[in-house]
Formats: C-alpha cells, sequence, structure tokens
RNA sequence: GGGGACGUAGCUCAACUGGGAGAGCACCGCCCUUGCAAGGCGGAGGUUGUCGGUUCGAUCCCGAUCGUCUCCA
C-alpha cells in the first residue's frame, strides 16, 4: 500500500467514525512562541485541548508535517529516525474518550477493508506505575479487544505517560496515561512502536500523592508515525525503504553519481540527504529561508549538513537544491502547494550551499594553520581548541575537520573537543521558555464571552459591552477613577481594527456618561480577542458596563489610504519585478506603509520610478475596490495571492481591486483607488537575506514629503548661492575641487616653510662625536610640521640625531629622530631621546629607534625639555 | 536569547608591544608593444563602520552601537 493511499485510508476512516478531517498545519507555525516548529499533530489544536473559543468540532483527524531536530545525530542510522515527518492522528475534545479510542485504533489496523494487518502481530501497553494504574484500558485491550495477558505490558509513567514522567516530576497541568500499539515484522524479533493513544483526562496539581484530578472534559490525543505505518504495510525493516523515502535516497545516489545500496558505506550518508532535503523543502517553500537566527538557523544546519555529507562523498559544488523536484514528486499529492514554489526554493537552497562552500573554502587556509600546529607541536592529532574555533567562527562542522584531518593522517582531540561544545551549549543556554499548555488571563476571557465581534468594515462608531479588564497582566473586575496606568479593555464587539495582517490598530475613545477612556492602540489575542490598550481620562470602569465605542476617523481613513495603496505597490512590483517577488511581510500605518518582498538585489533607481508609475496610474485611473468573504479554497481559485506557510481560516475576506488585484485580507480598505491621491516611494532597502524592504507615502503625507524635498533645494540654493537648482551639481563639484586643491596647496607651502627653516637650524646644530645634533623648539607649526621638519633634516642633511618641540593645542608635543645608520651604529635611541624629553615637562610617550613622539602638559618647560632630550644625545655620543 | 570572530582604497588583504596608513589586483594617463591574466613609468583613490572613553598620542586598548560571518539554545 502507497504511502499517499495511506494517508488518505486513515483520514477517511475517521470521518467514517465522525471525525472532521482538518488540513496540516503550517510546518512553521507564527503566532505560538513556544516551538520554532510543529512537532507533533496535536499542535494546532492547543486551543481546543484547553477548552479556549468556541468548539468548530469535538473530534478531528489529521496528518500534519512535523519537524524535529532533537534526535538528528540518529537520522539515517537507525531505520526510523527522521527530521521532517508525517504525523497521522486523530483527536477529541471533550467528545469520544478511551473506548472509542482504543477500539477504532484495532479496527483499522487489522480490519481487511482498512488496513488487514494481521492481528497476532501487534501488541499493546499501558501505563501502571508508581503512581497509577490505568486499567480501564487494560480491560478493554483484555475484555473487548481480546487480548491475552501476555500481550499487554504494563510500563511506567517515564513509557507511558504524557508528558512522560508527569505524575512525579510534574509539569502541572492536563496530563494522562497513554497506551501504544507495536507491531513485530515477521522473520524478526523486533517490536516497533507504531501509535501512540493519549488519554489527557487529569490535571496534575503538585507532587504526588493525590495530585491527580480528573478533568470535566477529556481529550484524546493520537499520533502514528506515517513513514512508520507505510513501512510496516511494505513489509520493510527501515522507513527509509517505503515509497517515499527509497525513491529520495535513489535521487540522492543519482545526483552524486554513487550507487544506493542500503548497507553500503554511503548509504548512510544518502539517507541523511534524503531527510535533510525533504525537511530543507518544506522550510523553505514556508518562507523560512537558510539563516542565522531561530528557526531559519536550524535550517541552515540541515541544509549544511546534508551539503556536507555529499561533500565528504567527493561532491564539491551544489547539489541539494536538485532534489527539490525529487520531494515534490513524492510528495505533491499530500501538499499540492509545493509544485508552485519549485524555482525558487531551489533558488534559495543553492544560493545557501554555494555560500557554506565559500566558507568552507575560506576556512581551509585557516585549517591548513591547525595542521601545521599539530606539526610544529609533534603531535598526530588537531588540537581540540583549534577544531572548536573552527567549528563556532568558521563553521567546519566537527566531522569536517575529522574528515579532512584523517586525509593528512591526523586526528583530532574528539573527547575534548566534545567537552568544549558542551561547555559552550551551558554558556549559550538562555533562560528556559516553559508553559508550553498553559490558559492565561486572555484566554479566560475569551472562554467565557467567545471572540470579539468585529463591526469596524462597516461602522465606526458603536454601543458594546466590556467583557474583560487588564490591569498589569492580570484580569480585574474594574478601574478605579484616577488610576493613571495602562489598561487594557475587552468588548464584546468593537469598530477598533485590532493590529494584524501588518495594519496597526485603531486608537480612539470609549465614553459613557462620566466616562471617558482614550483608546491608545488596538491588539489581538489569538487572531480574535480583540484588546483595546488605552489610559483612563475619568470616571470608572466595570465589567459589564455599557460604553459608546468610537474610532479615531481621520487616521482610519490614512490606514486606508495606505493599506490600498499597499495592494497596488504589490501589483506594481510584480509588473516590474516579477511575479516571485513574493510578499514576505507589511506594515500599514496612517498615510505611512512599507512592504517586504522576496528579491536579491537592489531595485535600480529606474525600477522604482516603474513602480511608482505604474501605482499613480491604478489611483489615477479609480478602480473600484470591492471585499467579498469567501471559502478559502473558492478564492484560491480565483487566483487571490495568498502567502505560503501562512495560516487562514475557513472562510476568508477577498479584496479585489479593479481587475488588476486580487489579495486575501482581513484589513480595512478604501472603495476606490482614486482615494489614495496621491504615493510616493520613499526608500527601498535591504532587511534580511534575500528580502527587500520598501516605504511610500500616501496622500497628504505623500505630499508633504514632495514639499520637504522643494524646501531643501531651496536651501540649498540660498547657501551655496545658485540661481536655478541645476546650479546645484555644478556648484558643489566646484567647491570640493577648491578644497582638494586649497590642501594641496597648504602642503607644498608648509614643505616650503619647512624647507627655509631647516638651513637656519642646520647651520645652527652642534657637531658631538662626528654627530650632528639638531635640538630646538619651533613656534606656531602644525603637528604634521614636526614630521615635516624631521623628514626633511634627517633626510637631506647627513647623518643626524635631532630633537624638536612646539606649543601645539595647548600642549607640548616632542618629535625625534635618529638617521637609521646612527641607530645600528651608535644606539641611538629616539624612543629613548623623546622620553626623557618629555619627563622634563610632565608627559611620556615613545616609538621606533628611528622615529618617536611625545606629548606632555607644562608648555612653559618646553625648553628644558628640549634641552634634556639633547643631553640624551650628548651622553650617549661622548 | 546567549557566546566567539571580523569591519582598513572599488576588490582581496597587510601594518611588531599603542608611535608617519601600505601591497597586489582593478582604475586613469604616458611609453614600449600588438592577441590569450603582457611589460615599464607615473597618477588618482582613505573621516581605518559609527559614537564615546583611556592616553602626550588609538587602525591597535576599553565601552556602546550598526553591519557581516559563525556556533549554541
Amino acid at each position: 500500500m502507497k504511502t499517499d493511499e495511506l494517508r488518505e485510508k486513515y483520514l477517511s476512516y475517521f470521518e467514517t467514525r465522525g471525525c472532521v478531517r482538518r488540513p496540516s498545519d503550517v510546518l512553521v507555525p507564527k503566532d505560538d512562541p513556544t516551538v520554532l516548529f510543529t512537532p507533533a499533530g496535536m499542535n494546532q489544536f492547543k486551543n481546543e485541548f484547553l477548552g479556549i473559543g468556541k468548539l468548530q468540532f469535538t473530534k478531528a483527524a489529521t496528518c500534519q508535517k512535523c519537524l524535529r531536530t532533537g534526535d538528528i545525530g540518529n537520522v539515517g542510522v537507525t531505520a526510523y529516525h527522521h527530521t521532517f515527518f508525517e504525523m497521522l492522528g486523530n483527536f477529541s475534545f471533550g467528545d469520544y474518550f478511551k473506548r472509542e479510542a482504543i477500539h477504532w485504533a484495532w479496527e483499522f489496523l487489522t480490519d481487511r477493508k482498512w488496513l488487514g494487518l494481521p492481528g497476532d502481530r501487534l501488541t499493546v501497553s499501558v501505563y501502571k506505575g508508581q503512581h497509577g494504574f490505568d486499567e480501564e484500558a487494560y480491560n478493554i485491550w483484555k475484555d473487548e479487544i481480546g487480548l491475552s495477558s501476555d500481550r499487554i505490558a504494563c510500563l511506567e509513567e517515564s513509557e507511558n505517560f504524557w508528558p512522560a514522567s508527569a505524575p512525579s516530576l510534574g509539569p502541572d497541568g492536563v496530563c494522562g496515561p497513554c497506551s501504544e500499539i507495536f507491531y513485530h515484522p515477521p522473520g524478526t524479533d523486533q517490536d516497533v512502536e507504531i501509535w501512540n493513544l493519549v488519554f489527557t483526562q487529569f490535571n496534575r496539581v503538585g507532587p504526588p500523592p493525590n495530585n491527580l484530578r480528573p478533568l470535566p472534559a477529556r481529550n484524546i490525543d493520537t499520533g502514528m508515525g506515517l513513514e512508520r505505518i507505510a513501512a510496516v504495510m511494505q513489509g520493510k525493516l527501515s522507513n527509509f525503504e517505503n515509497d517515499v523515502l527509497r525513491p529520495l535516497c535513489l535521487a540522492a545516489a543519482d545526483i552524486i553519481g554513487v550507487k544506493y545500496d542500503f548497507d553500503a558505506p554511503q548509504g548512510r550518508p544518502l539517507r541523511r540527504i534524503a531527510d535533510h532535503a525533504r525537511a530543507v523543502t518544506f522550510c523553505v517553500h514556508e518562507g523560512v529561508i537558510p539563516d542565522r537566527d531561530k528557526e531559519h538557523y536550524v535550517v541552515r544546519q540541515l541544509l549544511r549538513r546534508a551539503l556536507l555529507e555529499g561533500y565528504l562523498l567527493g561532491k564539491r559544488e551544489p547539489f541539494v537544491y536538485q532534489m527539490v523536484p525529487a520531494v515534490v514528486a513524492v510528495m505533491r499529492n499530500a501538499y499540492p502547494d509545493i509544485a508552485e514554489s519549485v524555482a525558487s526554493v531551489q533558488n534559495s537552497i543553492r544560493e545557501e550551499e554555494s555560500q557554506f562552500l565559500g566558507t568552507i573554502e575560506r576556512g581551509l587556509g585557516r585549517f591548513e594553520k591547525c595542521t601545521e600546529n599539530a606539526r610544529r607541536a609533534g603531535v598526530s592529532a588537531i588540537s581540540a581548541d583549534d577544531a572548536f574555533s573552527l567549528h563556532t567562527e568558521d563553521g567546519f562542522l566537527i566531522e569536517l575537520t575529522e574528515s579532512l584531518a584523517a586525509s593528512r593522517g591526523l586526528s583530532v582531540d574528539r573527547s575534548r573537543f566534545d567537552q568544549l561544545m558542551d561547555e559552550h551549549s551551558d554558556i549559550s543556554r538562555g533562560r528556559r521558555e516553559s508553559a508550553v499548555m498553559v490558559a492565561g488571563p486572555l484566554d479566560l476571557i475569551r472562554k467565557k464571552s467567545g471572540d470579539t465581534r468585529f463591526l469596524g468594515y462597516d461602522t465606526l462608531a458603536a454601543d458594546a459591552t466590556i467583557v474583560g479588564l487588564i490591569v498589569d497582566g492580570a484580569a480585574v473586575p474594574s478601574v478605579e477613577p484616577g488610576y493613571s496606568g495602562p489598561v487594557g479593555v475587552i468588548l464584546d464587539q468593537c469598530p477598533f481594527y485590532g493590529e494584524a495582517g501588518g495594519q496597526v490598530g485603531d486608537t480612539g475613545l470609549l465614553t459613557a456618561p462620566g466616562l471617558k477612556f482614550e483608546v491608545t492602540n488596538s491588539l489581538r489575542h489569538q487572531q480574535t480577542l480583540f484588546v483595546l490598550e488605552g489610559r483612563l481620562k475619568s470616571g470608572r470602569l466595570t465589567t459589564g458596563l455599557t460604553v459608546h465605542a468610537a474610532v479615531d476617523a481621520d487616521r482610519r481613513a490614512a490606514i486606508r489610504r495606505a493599506h490600498s495603496a499597499t495592494h497596488i505597490l504589490h501589483h506594481a512590483l510584480h509588473q516590474v519585478i516579477g511575479p516571485q517577488a513574493t510578499q514576505r511581510g507589511s506594515r500599514v500605518d496612517g498615510d505611512a506603509l512599507r512592504f517586504d518582498f522576496a528579491h536579491k538585489q537592489a531595485m535600480t533607481a529606474a525600477e522604482l520610478r516603474r513602480v511608482e508609475d505604474i501605482i499613480n496610474r491604478r489611483i489615477a485611473e479609480g478602480a473600484a475596490v470591492t471585499t467579498e468573504l469567501l471559502d478559502l479554497d473558492a478564492a484560491r481559485n480565483k487566483g487571490a495571492m495568498a502567502l505560503f506557510g501562512e495560516k487562514y481560516p475557513d472562510r476568508v475576506r477577498v479584496v479585489s481591486m479593479g481587475d488588476f488585484s486580487i489579495e486575501l485580507c482581513g484589513g480595512t480598505h478604501l472603495s476606490n483607488t482614486g482615494q489614495v491621491g496621491l504615493c510616493r516611494i520613499t526608500s527601498e532597502e535591504p532587511v534580511a537575506k534575500g528580502v527587500r524592504r520598501m516605504t511610500a507615502l500616501t496622500g497628504p503625507r505623500a505630499l508633504q514629503k514632495s514639499r520637504e524635498t522643494d524646501e531643501l533645494v531651496a536651501q540649498l540654493q540660498r547657501l551655496l548661492k545658485a540661481h536655478q537648482p541645476q546650479d546645484l551639481l555644478l556648484r558643489v563639484e566646484t567647491l570640493q575641487s577648491e578644497v582638494r586643491n586649497l590642501s594641496r596647496e597648504l602642503a607644498r607651502l608648509t614643505r616650503e616653510s619647512v624647507a627655509d627653516s631647516v638651513q637656519h637650524l642646520v647651520q645652527n646644530a652642534h657637531v658631538v662625536g662626528g654627530v650632528r645634533i639638531v635640538a630646538h623648539a619651533l613656534t606656531d607649526v602644525p603637528r604634521e610640521s614636526l614630521r615635516e621638519f624631521a623628514d626633511q633634516l634627517r633626510d637631506h642633511y647627513g647623518p643626524m640625531a635631532l630633537i624638536l618641540g612646539a606649543v601645539i593645542e595647548g600642549k607640548v608635543a616632542l618629535i625625534a629622530a635618529v638617521s637609521p645608520e646612527l641607530v645600528r651604529e651608535k644606539s641611538l635611541s629616539a624612543s629613548d631621546c623623546v622620553k626623557a624629553a618629555a619627563r622634563v615637562a610632565g608627559g611620556g610617550g615613545g616609538g621606533r629607534p628611528d622615529l618617536a613622539e611625545a606629548g606632555a602638559k607644562l608648555t612653559d618647560k618646553l625648553p628644558d625639555a628640549i634641552a634634556a632630550g639633547e643631553a640624551y644625545f650628548r651622553s650617549v655620543l661622548s
């Protein structure tokens, strides 16, 4: 049975049992700060499990794409480890429970209509530990399914509880026993865990005993790894031999130019490449391109590890990107949209591969130094410190260092290296974020009062009832008059737009007799609960109170102009640089917008002008703006632009402008593009790898911007005395060349005047031991001239030792110089001279033997300092 | 979120312990020559990422900040 068929069978089986088939959540959830990647099937149902928000359904089944990197070292080595994998799951939120979950699992696995696995090849386990025994599950398996007791293992809480060991060790909160189903492949003595059924039925409160309280609403969360059950159904002992992963292993072998054989030495690296290529393809498809932060970093690591496996097999050029079509071929039935981004995904991957190969290239020089270090130290191993810095600074994975070292007959001190890495991890570990499954005060308000009804598409003012108040992060029943701190107000319905989809939140007023509350921002919790932030101006806030909610209409109008202009800009950008310039984010404020999009290089001035022209042509054309509410699929079929990796509700708003723009968008818009008035692009800059940001102004602010520029030009004209704006360039160029000529002239004059004075100094020089000594205090000379004096004297008037000084900027400046031959033959040192001199004037200095400088503070001691310097020369020479 | 390294001419990089900012390539001009990365001579090009501190003096030491690379969580 093929994987595609298996996935479909699972979902349709549970549909026959009343479960709603839900789509897979995105792989990289953006509104769940507790995880970087979706780690399990239940992740998208956290709210349903906690009873937050209105339940759309109480039974569900999914096939969820997941990513985990905790066991990355085992990938390709064992039969069952992956980074990317798919998890089949069925769920109950206060609906069916243990009996149904067990019966259905058994029926799906063993019934000939479904998988038809022989029941006698299956065994199960239930929880039996220090703090309890899931006798209920045990009896269902034994009495109702009919398993003999020797086929029901009783396992401790570390094995059969979720979270593992929760009764003893916590955390507090929702938890429960679980029951696992194992398959025993014929001809082996293995047992393969294929399905885990979790029965969340307790709330843990503190340490044992008696710490597990029954939950009123009990839930079911099951998970069956698709790759694993596919391998079982196909009679394979390794997941990598199933109909999805084996073709990827073969593709990897083909691209690298080796033969894939499961047990050959290159089997393991090829399996890793297959796994990582699949993971990276999905991540990049969702817009998580390899980079150095968070989830981007994880993707980079996956990609670099894949590349390295190929590198060590002799491949010296990018190749992982060539795996993308193979991945798409085996995955597109389940995830059709990955077929739409193949080219851009390949580009991103290839670029990262080239960059990493460049990193290796650069690091090789340093690696050679490390081998040199080892050779010089007379040892046959590269030191752990060297390997560590190669790793942490140059990105040399230890496997690479080891392999390169081996090719030179060297080893690496691996145990010390691992120790250093552990220490590095300890240092790097920030404070842990806990709270995986907890409901905050906002969740509780939402649980009680439901979602906020948004009225702001049709109206800017309405009456509403206060259903919650938040002060200092906690829910309060009322806020007393005179309280001046920030307050969050939750209404049952409101015209305020809560910040979402890049559009900023509305501001405005809440009023009632005697009450005035100024709303300074509107936010959303979990997309559907609106929180109005602001301060109490007068009166008292109480839950249950009816207030009049009025949005600042001028500001909202400005936001609408900017938002509609954003859609037009998106369209114009696609016209100018192509549809691959996909939106990567946006922010819409009052008459100001910024738009991030995928693009590798800076846009040219001509491109920007064309974009601006198109935008303003669309504005002038006065196209109608319309919105409609459609099913997600219908909207997609209509050609509405949506973002990959973004989670959309089942029903979506579609905003259309004329015949040129259709986008999924929950924001507020104009009714006609002509209302934008004017749009000016103000900047274009890079914000992240492969992402650029354009900012623009609309309406009155765009006009204001043009006026400011005019005013600036006018000021420059006045300052530079240019009669016409176009004269400005010439004026500035003339000034620049004048400055350049003047400073050159100054340098020349300085040289000449120094040359004149030098004559005089040389004539007055003393000769000691055949060496001419110049010692003199100069007046009114800049620091540069001192050096000039020293150079000319020493270079043009034969062997000499000199010390010069001057008062510059209220301080003593000294310079000493000695002809090189005197340094060698007479052991004269300019440095010693200048030190001796500076000491006299309360300062210090130094330099090279042939030239040294010093400074000091006591300006009236300058003559004494010069004398001291001369005395030094005399003492050495005599 | 934390650790490490690096920011010097258009590019690749030097500059001893804190003491005068340099080389190669590229560029411009001239000469010699005509092909495959030619040679010779000359020239231009710099606020050493930015800001502050220590110092007589900072490319160098310290702090902040921005950017690049990298590792860990």
